[in-house]
DNA sequence: GTTGCCGCATCTACGTTGTAGACTTTACCC
DNA sequence: GGGTAAAGTCTACAACGTAGATGCGGCAAC
């Protein structure tokens, strides 16, 4: 009955302080759960029992609070830039950034797209970690500068793409167990697409976290032959 | 003076006929040169002449017509799926693809995003057509069918991976021809990045199509050596 | 105790978006 | 000329991001 003013009670603040964090984290748990579309001022003020406009405090706009929920899912990412076996470190977070991308599947839009409209400089700095950690990680195991950007590049290139892959096979629908219906495949032509109809069973078995790995491992061992001719290679 | 009805002159319709075509041709545009966000169908329609609603016979909503514009790029993409040289014909294509996000930068959150929300089957046709062809050109070539679908993960993984890669460095302002400057990297923090500031020149030496090229000879030799232990490789 | 201030939160309001549904116009065939 | 189907238009609505003014609570100075 009484206004919801001053609350009587123990003295714990009648509401929660509300902190970037805070307004991150429940903005990544939405997009979890429903989606980025979901994802709205609004939709997140109510969510944080707030009103929509006090979110501008903490993220200058919509756009910023995307990047912020990408920082906060790449900061889940650890990182050893001191290991001394660079190759197995490196296969190790190309497994830890494949298990974060399964987790948060609606996140990894953003992860790959919001770079493409943001100069390097310009990033959260959150995004820019890995890419500094494992230039020092390179470069601690004798690659020269050059050299620990060009296996960066193809490593981490290729490890995007992979996820991305993997993340566009991904099962819809769990209920249907007939492979041709669950990936939608029988509304294809026969005709014009013989292969693809013909593999759904293999399609059904892929085995993402093997495929990556000896991705890793061909790509990995290719450069280190490749650059080991050049002199920019680790010094052991 | 007259109202715009009925012209007296020549026949020919006084308004163009508009047709999907149309509509996808000129929604590129507008993506091209002004970005996604600037194709709203009220943009779309005024573009064209015509009610915004319009646009509905030719496209369900804006997803469909986003589906469409990806549609229409990967449909520029030549594919040989019986060139009898597999590796060459992997290679021309991912300089192709890689031409033509270069050319469609705006085009390239699409391409790789939209799929991400729509199971295999239900995809635009277009956008299944390469991996049908890139199957039917490494079967043709002698691989099982479980081994073409294990090299195309890996290669198509890694093209789009470097492609991402590619236009996240991508130059911002050429006006701009201080390194540092142009990358927006003299905002970050020299404690905490020194890796990554010290690099700057390597960064504008980026030569994309090179790295392309290094990656895919790294990749296809190692999934061929690969393979052949299997018994699943090409037959000659 | 009173006053002033400042950071946080809220309220109200505006312009823009996608699109449903009813309607009008056009082209064509018998 | 009358009827049918397709193509295009009009009107209207709910939801969005966010600018700008307003309110509120606690701390510092006096």
């Amino acid at each position: 009955m009484g206004s919801p003013k001053t609350s009587a009670a123990g003295g714990t603040a009648r509401k929660a302080p509300l902190s970037r964090e805070l307004v991150l984290t429940k903005a990544l748990e939405v997009v979890d759960e429903e989606g980025l579309d979901a994802l709205t001022m609004r939709r997140l003020g109510q969510e944080l029992g707030r009103d929509p406009m006090s979110l501008y405090r903490y993220a200058e706009n919509r756009a910023a609070l995307l990047d912020g929920v990408s920082e906060l899912v790449l900061n889940e990412l650890p990182i050893e830039p001191d290991d001394p076996d660079w190759k197995a470190q490196l296969r190790l977070i190309a497994h830890n950034l494949r298990s974060l991308a399964l987790e948060h599947p609606n996140v990894v839009p953003l992860l790959v797209t919001r770079p493409l409209s943001t100069p390097l400089g310009l990033r959260p700095l959150g995004t820019l970690r890995p890419l500094e950690q494992i230039l020092s990680l390179l470069i601690g195991a004798g690659f020269s500068p050059a050299g620990a950007l060009h296996v960066y590049r193809a490593y981490y290139g290729f490890l995007y793409g992979h996820i991305l892959n993997e993340l566009q096979e991904f099962v819809v629908d769990p209920e249907e167990n007939e492979v041709l219906l669950r990936l939608g495949l029988h509304r294809l032509p026969a005709k014009e697409f013989p292969r693809l109809r013909a593999l759904a069973p293999a399609l059904a078995e892929y085995d993402g976290s093997a495929e990556l790995d000896q991705g890793i491992t061909i790509l990995l061992s290719g450069l280190e032959t490749q650059l080991s001719l050049t002199g920019a290679n680790p010094t052991d």
